[in-house]
DNA sequence: CCCTGCGAGTGACTTTAGTCACTGCCAGGG
DNA sequence: CCCTGGCAGTGACTAAAGTCACTCGCAGGG
């Protein structure tokens, strides 16, 4: 399993260009994690002890409220790394971590990443690129938040989910759901009940097929010109 | 107004920490630009020409949506920087900006700024906590639109407004409102009615008493209690 | 085999948000 | 002095979003 550990550095964008000898020397610094789904890594406010990155699996990072609602902010597969950022600016994670799928993690701690940032000074410009693009997702969030209807987020989730993961058919898109509408509202920022509700009156427009978590997609083109329409 | 560039540059966090030759030679490479209140700087999806900092006035960095809403993200002013990420990941503008007051920048081109970045590695470190900064502050946002109601980010945004500029009097703390209620949807996500309707409502409430542009914050205690409370 | 618990679907309802249309106010320019 | 344009307030309405309370079905454990 050791060896490994390479084999993860190198595929998260963060570390890939480093020598192997650079690798070597990380590969010595970092230490795993399994975690099972739904388990969770460090809670929002946490202090922050480190850098993880996914070697297999998913990790979700969200917020949670008062009341008991989750948002979703990201969603990390292998190859990703998160929690960079706390790392260096030394304040307490923003969100929540917890796996939403089996996972397994590396993870490097603050001193060592920074001291290796220190010697490696492409690596941090490797690290502002990987916060950009998350910059820019949560950006993507606000808008969505901001100007769409549940109903609009729903049918754009489905469009990605069934270009991602669908298989395709005469009859439609088929697409197989991995998670709960639970699980589902907290990536809209919405509630269980209105995914429930919006994929059924979504069947009932005749641009869906819904069997319990199977779906059909029917009408591509008909879902897209809801996104784009404002009504 | 040369002299000046550097003034500026030593009050931004990002190359506050340079020395005098070097602040120097940065100096060089800008170019300042004047906007007028509401003029626009660049929209969204313009191509990355370089990095902007205050000197004056408010930047205005928001998005609009297709029918007519804007969302703002952040407002900055003097001693700010914005535009960072784009320029590093070789993107487009995420959001435009604008104006919120009078105000006077420097430029710096991409070209300069990267080459600024390699030479003096702890400037990228800078960069990182300055755009840290701004994706915490993206996720306050995203929290408060995704779990609060728009009477309770009105009431966040006045006690804050009370805070840093309100003057204390025995019948509650004074303030003016420096922008117009269409400003304030923008910046809570909502639409200028709602603003409208709000105010009148807290007004009624006996939280505040509004006048034009004048609000005397009345029960600060209650306000917050409203934020606090689900309902 | 029954019980339990989770996930899903739905009806009925309340509350927020947003839209439309209009009125009124005030400041500045012609 | 009138006209215009931007800002503010509000009534009346529609439509989303969210809440509550159930029911149903199914899978797994005891």
């Amino acid at each position: 399993m050791i060896d490994n550990t390479q084999a993860v550095l190198r595929k998260t964008p963060l570390f890939a260009s480093l020598t192997p000898e650079e690798m070597q020397a990380l590969a010595a610094r970092t230490s795993k994690k399994r975690l099972q789904r739904g388990e969770l890594l460090f809670g929002e406010g946490d202090p922050c002890a480190g850098l993880f990155l996914v070697a297999s699996g998913k990790m979700r990072i969200f917020k949670l409220s008062a009341s008991g609602r989750e948002q979703v902010l990201a969603i990390e597969g292998p190859g990703s790394s998160f929690a960079e950022l706390p790392v260096f600016d030394g304040g307490n994670y923003p969100a929540a971590a917890s796996a939403s799928e089996d996972a397994e993690l590396l993870f490097i701690s603050r001193k060592d990443f920074q001291n290796f940032c220190r010697e490696h000074p492409d690596v941090a410009l490797k690290v502002i690129a990987v916060v950009g693009a998350r910059l820019r997702r949560l950006v993507g969030i606000i808008e969505e938040l901001s100007f769409t209807t549940v109903r609009q987020r729903l049918i754009a989730l489905i469009l990605q989910l069934a270009e991602a993961e669908g298989t395709r058919a005469k009859d439609g898109i088929h697409l197989e759901l991995k998670k709960s509408h639970q699980d589902f509202a907290a990536e809209l920022g919405t509630v269980r009940e209105l995914v429930s509700r919006n994929l059924s009156r979504l069947q009932a427009e005749g641009y869906l097929e819904v069997e319990g978590r199977k779906l059909v997609v029917k009408d591509v083109t008909g879902l897209k010109r809801e996104l784009a329409s404002p009504e």
